[in-house]
RNA sequence: GGGCGAUUAGCUCAGUCGGUUAGAGCACCUGCCUUACAAGCAGGGGGCCGCAGGUUCGAGUCCUGCAUCGCCCA
């Protein structure tokens, strides 16, 4: 089996990787081996919104280095793979993709509201079902080693199993909880958005300058609904406000958003704050000494100075109204409002006052919890004005003018407009807005006021319920908050924690301990967010680059709650239902044990139903228009909502009047509906529904479903099968495998993501999810931007894969992988015509361009998706062609240039060299001995490399374990390519050849035994000047040993960056050399004898060790053999350096005197042969210092190589080795200034290193005589 | 506004404890089809280490400020 001279990835891929499959290599299994000797991962789950981009092919890429490197160490290990369903992500790209194709939105894909939502839910399964396969069969053909069998997707059963149960768990601890918040609103998607999915973009917009009319003292509660005066500003209360202020003036931004307005702020201390920021500015002042920087300062304090003229004045007279408790009306809807003091309040911007709009602004909200305001929602959620109620829960009358229209646009354009008709618009400026966008519609956010859950994070959960103290079954905790509204206050509730009396059957008893992690943080009054970050403050948790934990800590510190209810169709389903206690029992005395029976009889039913699941119950303080509480209900069963379903229509009809129940029809109704209700539930619990209170309100609260993320924290553990998996016997994945080792992700999911996994695996498991973070560099385009999909900048590796190879795509990510630096990585066209690469960045330029001298304005930079033909750069061609952006059309017309990227170019090259050292040395290993071979038998350049390989498989390991991954391979590059190919198998081409023209392959080792012993044979021997045959006997056979040991050695190493290449070429050399080793230096597993499952297999074959081979280092003499071998290079360097500069064709060969101490002749003329090889020298002589033969024959080169000499004779080129010499001197002369100067510095003499002075003082000896020696040399040649 | 990072050869990037003449790959120039590899081999040119101060015998490296760029959070 001969191989092709260039290196063909596609001809080797796929058979390899369908070796690895088919022999198993890659399935886990639990076998009890320690936490020392176990390794898993867990991946990152790629969304399945799309396919893979080049920044995926990093992030994975470096998972499987680490993997492979693992399981060749003999680690017990696990890749888990998965995809993740990304929620509204993945909605998002088929809802539009429906849109665009079909022209119908999600509402109407089905009759019904439940039939289009599982119409759409089909259709995205299709969806994932498609990427989930096309992501799948990227990363195989990037060749990653995960455990397939395993893969998981966080939608599927088991784990939403895993999120149910988590969420019951929570919400039975009371860290779950419902609240009306001010959310980022999509209002085409109809969802709250979580800022990470928002961006933000300036636009241009208004400044609008409104009067909103002070109402008179004493008007307070007269407000008479309706009059025209108060609608237009109040005439009346005008007169009544005596000597203050008719108006007070507003400036916004959003005037529509006044119809929500419940207060006008003004800052409490306008005086002082002014002052204040006078104060900085003249601090700033005092030291600056720049002149534009001070006249800037000025000018701001000029600018202050004139505000306190013109606005000071009024603000303090409206703050004097404030605290006098005055009030404005709110035009338009004549709601009256205070004016209140607050320091959101900017005395320095717009007029200094400020509408207070809580429901539809952040700040706004903020003021509206310190003071506490009303909050009024006036928008509905698909954006458009809503019927305004007011607080007292009436509708304003006024609110019909502007219902329906569109919030931002039209409604904007009449209130504005009714504003302008009555005269309360001051001014419209013009002005710059910062409007945020969702990711995810591309349509501007609004801020909206909406029901949504929440995971508390800051806050030790409720005394008494921790799960360890609850009672198997049911648990019944009634929470009810008193404090007003929203919930954001964390009032602790008022929790009794009951165990129910019903002692059911309860299978799941809470597989998990709440160990150390959790009850710390108890016990510090903190809760999850602070357990998560002990994890990393005491160390458990290490992160690598660890500048990275500042921002894990910045984020967690702040202790938000977490909003996880998303308002779509493709997530997990909040398992919430509500329902509220019958009516007849309110007033009762006894109503607490009322409410208690009911509650219980609903339990139990429940219990019948759902035998399996846990049942949580509490009482909110959601209060319906009958008076009566809305109660919650929480089940582990999916079939919650199905549940109530069907109960609820059988409560329906039970609950009509008597004599409708003795209809027939009704009759019939019935027993249809407990019919279908016993056909899902069972005998038993409709018997039990029966006993239910009649009256009793079951609704089906929520169609939410969680936040993804939601799922994706509990990765670690669902995917290892958490929750069920804790009662399989041990050892099972969740035992052996949790706590994974290492995650490795990019640092923009840090908080998102990292941070929530550790929360949960805390919360779930009791144990961190993992041992180490690894925060890689993320892949940035040409122009430094992040790749995405959205911008048309991302690349898929399989473009990669298609024109270099997997590995040299492996091989480039990894050496570009540094600790700091994100990764630059220019795109290129291929250009179809000629086959030449355009910049991307250049192109997207030019196009830039080319249109803004059309005339056509570019608020922004144009992405690559907005270009769609590209010209050629190279002038010869010039001709345009299609991007990957354009529509089919163009493609077909113009030809499509694909993405790539020049980078990749030296992955590619690596493998073609490796391949090519392999198949030289395939061709010279053939008949290859295992023989213990004696240190003497081995010449300089053996030892050496050997060394230098001892020394690579200690660096490897030290670098890997720090994340290094560039290093890494810069280390094996090294040893390979300089080492290996330019120095070792070049000097051992002479060995293999000789002696006497036997080929390799004719037997030339039985007809020169080499387990001779003869010392005549050994290089030491040889003592004659000249060293033209250091191919003794014997010699050949010890190369062919060692180099199939570096070669085996060297595919080990490489393998976990480089598996294909390194897979094919290793099935060669089993089969070439099947027994490789140094016996008694470095002895290798027989790879004959298998190591593990996938016999034979690089990929399950052993790691060389850690420690390197200190035995064989130490019989080659180690530090020593790598000192005089680079004292060896220098003379071999230098010689080359001769001939280049004085033009010597490199097929003549020249002699070489070689000047030393005569206590170093002896051992240079065992190496001599390494200078003749190498530097092409035909004879070598080597004389001691001083002796008749040292000094320089006439027309030789001169050259200094630390403490040698070395004199080319014949060298004819004067001025040529003139030129050389005189730079070789100005360049010592040089390093003699810089050595003189600082050992002429008394300082530094007596404070440096002695060591450092001594060597200095060496090196300034040997510099002199160099130049000494030039000078001479120079002075000679005239 | 707060935080993190970057700025080193034409390009993309290393440079760990402050210490020899600041390195690599690509690109460029010169010479080589040398008994694996021209996707190669040998040799070479190319640097105000962003700017300004400071600490130190000595600064690409440590400190301060500034400029520019990127990211995260608000």
């Amino acid at each position: 089996m001969t191989l092709e001279k260039t290196y063909d990835p596609r001809q080797v891929e796929p058979d390899v990787y369908a070796a690895w499959e088919a022999a198993g290599a890659f399935v886990a299994r639990p076998d009890g081996r320690p936490r020392e000797k176990t390794f898993c991962i867990v991946i990152p789950p790629p969304n399945v919104t799309g396919a893979l981009h080049l920044g995926h092919a990093l992030n994975n890429t470096l998972q499987d280095v680490l993997v492979r490197w693992h399981r060749m160490r003999g680690f017990n290990t696990l890749w888990q793979p998965g995809t993740d369903h990304a929620g509204i992500a993945t909605q998002a790209v088929v809802e539009k993709r429906i849109r665009e194709q079909e022209g119908l939105t999600r509402h109407q894909l089905g009759a019904t509201p439940q039939e289009a939502r599982e119409e759409l839910v089909r259709r995205i399964w299709k969806w994932k079902d498609e990427y989930e396969k096309r992501i799948l069969s990227q990363l195989k053909l990037m060749g990653c080693s995960c455990d397939w069998s395993r893969n998981r997707f966080t939608f599927d059963e088991g784990l939403s199993r895993a999120v149910r149960h988590i969420f019951f768990m929570l919400f039975n601890d009371g860290l779950i909880f419902r609240g009306k918040r001010l959310v980022n609103w999509d209002t085409q998607l109809q969802t709250a958005v979580s800022d990470d999915e928002v961006y933000h973009e300036t636009v241009k917009g208004h400044f609008y300058h409104i009067r909103y009319p002070v109402l008179g003292e004493g008007t307070k509660g007269q407000r008479d609904k309706g009059t025209e005066g108060q609608r237009d500003g109040g005439a009346e209360a005008i007169r009544n406000a005596g000597t203050g202020p008719e108006y007070v003036v507003i400036a916004t931004t959003r005037p529509e958003t006044m119809l929500g307005d419940v207060a006008v702020a003004v800052h409490p201390d306008p005086e002082g704050a002014m002052a204040r920021a006078e104060d900085r500015l003249r601090a700033e002042m005092t030291g600056e000494t720049r002149a534009s920087v001070r006249a800037e300062l000025q000018a701001r304090l000029d600018a202050i100075a004139e505000r306190r003229r013109s606005h000071l004045p009024l603000l303090l007279v409206l703050r004097d109204l404030a605290k006098a408790g005055r009030k404005l009306l709110l035009p338009l809807v004549g709601r009256e409002i205070p004016l209140i003091c607050d320091e959101w309040a900017d005395p320095m911007l717009g007029t200094g006052c400020v509408k207070i709009t809580p429901a539809h602004d952040p700040n706004d909200y903020e003021v509206g919890l310190r003071h506490p305001l009303p909050m009024i929602n006036v928008m509905t959620p698909d954006g458009k004005i809503a019927r305004i109620v007011e607080t007292d829960g009436s509708v304003n009358e006024h609110s019909g003018d502007y219902e329906g229209l569109e919030f931002s646009t039209t409604g904007r354009k009449k209130v504005v407009a009714d504003l302008e008709a009555r005269g309360l618009v001051e001014k419209i400026e013009d002005r710059e807005i910062d409007l945020a966008h969702s990711d995810r519609s591309k349509t501007p956010i609004e801020p909206f006021l909406s029901d949504q859950w929440f995971v508390r994070t800051g806050e030790p959960k409720p005394r008494g319920l921790s799960p360890r103290e609850s009672a198997p079954g049911a648990t019944c905790s009634e929470t009810l908050d008193s404090s007003q509204g929203t919930g954001h206050t964390h009032n602790q509730p008022h929790t009794h924690n009951q165990p129910h009396t019903h002692n059911q059957p309860h299978t799941h008893n809470q597989p998990h301990t709440h160990t150390c992690a959790i009850a710390r943080a108890e016990a510090r009054g903190s809760g999850l967010a602070q357990a998560a970050m002990d994890e990393v403050i005491e160390g458990r948790i290490q992160v690598f680059p660890s500048r990275y934990a500042k921002s894990y800590l910045d984020w967690l510190g702040e202790k938000r709650d977490w909003c996880i209810s998303r308002q779509l169709w493709w997530g997990h389903r909040i398992n919430v239902c509500e329902f509220s206690i019958p009516p007849v029992l309110s007033g009762d005395q006894r109503l607490e044990t009322k409410e208690q029976k009911v509650r219980e009889r609903l339990i139990h039913c429940l219990q019948s139903a759902m035998p399996e699941s846990g049942i949580c119950v509490r009482k909110t303080d959601r209060v319906n228009r009958q008076g009566q509480y809305a109660w919650e209900l929480c089940t582990e069963d999916w079939r919650l909502h199905r549940w109530f379903e069907l109960a609820a229509q059988v409560l329906r009809l039970r609950s009509r009047p008597i004599p409708e129940q003795q209809s027939s029809d009704f009759i019939a109704q019935l027993k249809a509906a407990r019919q279908a209700y016993e056909k899902e539930f069972g005998e038993d619990s409709v018997k039990l529904l029966e006993e239910l209170h009649p009256d009793l309100q079951l609704s089906e609260a929520d169609s939410d479903v969680l936040d993804t993320w939601f799922s994706s924290a509990l990765w670690p553990f669902s995917t290892l099968g958490w929750p069920d998996g804790v009662e399989e016997q041990e050892p099972n994945f969740l035992s052996q495998y949790y706590p994974t080792s290492v995650l490795c992700t990019s640092r923009d999911i840090i908080t998102n993501w990292v941070a929530r996994m550790v929360m949960f695996g805390l919360y779930a498991m009791g144990r961190k999810p993992f041992d180490h973070v690894y925060i890689h560099p993320k892949i940035l385009d040409g122009r430094g931007e992040t790749m995405s999909k959205s911008k048309g900048n991302g690349v898929d590796p399989v473009d990669i894969i298609h024109t270099h190879g997997a590995d040299a795509l492996r091989y480039t990510m990894a050496d570009m992988t540094t600790e700091t630096q994100d990764i630059r990585m220019p795109v290129n066209y291929v250009c179809p015509h000629c086959g030449r690469l355009t910049d991307q960045a250049i192109a997207i330029r030019n196009e830039e361009q080319n249109r803004k001298s059309r005339g056509i304005k570019l608020e922004r930079g144009l992405q690559p998706s907005d270009v769609q033909r590209v010209k050629c750069s190279h002038k010869e061609c010039g001709k345009a062609f299609a991007t990957p952006w354009a529509d089919a059309e163009t493609k077909e017309q113009l030809g499509l240039g694909r993405e790539t990227s020049e980078k990749f170019d030296i992955g590619r090259n690596f493998c073609n060299k490796l391949w090519n050292a392999a198949r030289f040395a395939f061709m010279n290993l053939e008949g290859t001995r295992y023989r213990r071979i004696e240190p003497s038998e081995l010449l300089p350049e053996d030892r050496w490399i050997l060394a230098r390989l001892s020394q690579t498989c200690r660096r490897v390991h030290e670098l890997l374990s720090q994340y290094q991954f560039s290093a890494t391979v810069k280390e094996l590059r090294d040893f390979f390519w300089d080492s290996l190919c330019d120095w070792y198998i070049e000097l051992t081409k002479g060995r293999m050849s000789e002696p006497r023209g036997f080929s390799p392959r004719e037997g030339r080792l039985d007809a020169y035994p080499s387990d001779t012993t003869d010392p005549s044979l050994s290089p030491e021997h040889h003592d004659r000047g000249t060293f033209a045959r250091a191919e003794a006997r014997g010699s050949g056979a010890v190369a062919q040993q060692v180099l199939a040991f570096c070669l085996d050695q060297t595919l080990r190493l490489f393998h976990p960056i480089i598996p294909f290449i390194t897979e094919r070429l290793w099935r060669q050399l089993n089969e070439i050399v099947p027994r490789r080793g140094l016996p008694g230096l470095a002895e290798l597993p027989d790879p004959g004898l298998a190591e593990h499952a996938g016999e034979g297999l690089l990929a399950t074959a052993a790691f060389p060790p850690a420690e390197g081979y200190p035995a064989l280092e130490q019989a080659v003499g180690g530090a020593q053999i790598l000192d005089v071998f680079a004292q060896l290079q220098n003379v071999v360097r230098a010689v080359r350096d001769l001939r280049a500069a004085c033009k010597v064709s490199p097929k003549d060969r020249v002699s070489a005197i070689v000047v030393l101490s005569p206590d170093q002749v002896e051992s240079f003329r065992a190496q001599a042969h390494v200078v003749q090889r190498m530097a092409g020298v035909g004879e070598v002589t080597v004389v001691p210092e001083g002796s008749a033969q040292a000094s320089r024959p006439k027309n030789a080169g001169s050259l200094r190589a630390g403490a040698l000499r070395v004199y080319v004779p014949g060298i004819t080129d004067d001025a040529a080795e003139r030129a050389r010499a005189t730079k070789e001197l100005v360049d010592v002369e040089k390093q003699i200034a810089g050595k003189e100067s600082r050992l002429r510095n008394e300082k530094f003499v007596a404070n440096a290193d002695p060591e450092l002075v001594e060597s200095e003082r060496r090196r300034l000896a040997e510099l002199v005589a160099q130049r000494e020696a030039l000078k001479e040399h120079l002075s000679e040649l005239g």
